[in-house]
DNA sequence: GAGATATGTCAACAACACTGACGTAAATCC
DNA sequence: GGATTTACGTCAGTGTTGTTGACATATCTC
């Protein structure tokens, strides 16, 4: 409906916009890194997406699996946090999960309201599966540019999260390093 | 399907071993890079969200508002090799985009059943603007990490795309370097 | 015991993807 | 010049994943 009412405010506009190149101008927008990172993700999630199809699963159902099988213990509102999605949404694919038995909840100790989401055997082979083809897709990408590009890679990755919660997403990192993929089944 | 039927040879597996790791084994899946990529590119597009709320519109009206504000003259076919769904999925958006006025079709020339796709004043002002809020959290995260991490972050995200399609990838930024957003409103 | 917290659930709805089928105009092939 | 192919439009139905709002239950905290 009436665009024409609409005047955003923040562009300079019409007669300020720059030529579409980067180093002549640098306050030009980056459109080469936003359509990379488009076709990057877009490609990323492709190869998962393949695997998930054959369980009868969607993207919803891997983000919960690959932080469960990251986060032993997760409880359901730290999930909801990460994934930043409702409960209801959560507990649709949630229950699908539990149900075809690929994650287990069990009561917290210290907490007794708290359902801990743990991955069982079978879940944990899928998460670790889906892990892989993104991991030979990062691998490949890294053998690519070269090695050295992969701590600045993930600093500009993390530089574009949300300032307030690079803090939560560090941690949250820092605790599946220790964690670590693990040799154990 | 059956997944049990994937014996990975290495692994003596004691009850169906994870065909997740890796074979040849020379490090660990970069889970780190996975997940970062997961809430850089949720954060990344919470941004237009917010704007496109405000016109009733979904990221789906985005994607299209912004690779043909990038790429005027583009056709119906083109945009869907890009965005990779069913020319439905595309009409039902397109349709809208049009009908309220942001972009607008006409006929190609040389082949008469080409419809050429360009924004309207309206539709490239909102394409700009939500182009502006992108372009700013990539512009900080590059200043944070060092201006000269700008050229290896694109190098790193061509990388992660699919091989046969970072040709036409390259091709099209390249096109959209030449036009670029040119500076008539 | 009162109130806050963590979770579960029902119902309705919206955005955005899909398949399959069919129609039309225009270009191309033989 | 008729047949075929290409580019696009549309109708109808379906599925996944998100949303809001309301309400229930168990458990912890004060």
């Amino acid at each position: 409906m009436n665009e024409a009412a609409r005047i955003p405010p923040e562009i300079p506009s019409p007669d300020a916009a720059p030529p579409a190149a980067n180093e002549d101008r640098p306050e030009a927008p980056a459109y080469d890194l936003m359509e990379l990172l488009f076709f990057a993700y877009r490609d990323f999630v492709a190869d998962p997406d393949r695997i998930l199809a054959e369980y009868g699963f969607g993207r919803a159902h891997h983000r919960v699996l690959h932080f469960v099988d990251r986060n032993p213990g997760l409880t359901i509102a730290e999930l909801l946090d990460i994934l930043r999605i409702t409960k209801q949404s959560l507990n649709r694919v949630l229950k699908e999960l539990i149900e075809q038995g690929y994650i287990a909840q069990r009561t917290g100790t210290s907490d007794r309201r708290h359902r801990l989401l743990t991955c069982t055997p079978g879940g944990r082979r899928l998460a670790r599966r889906l892990a892989a083809v993104q991991g030979r897709r990062l691998r490949r990408a890294l053998d690519e540019v070269g090695p050295e590009l992969r701590e600045p890679a993930g600093r500009f990755l993390l530089a574009l999260i949300e300032p307030g919660e690079r803090e939560a997403v560090s941690r949250l990192l820092a605790a599946t390093a220790e964690t670590g993929p693990a040799d154990e089944p």
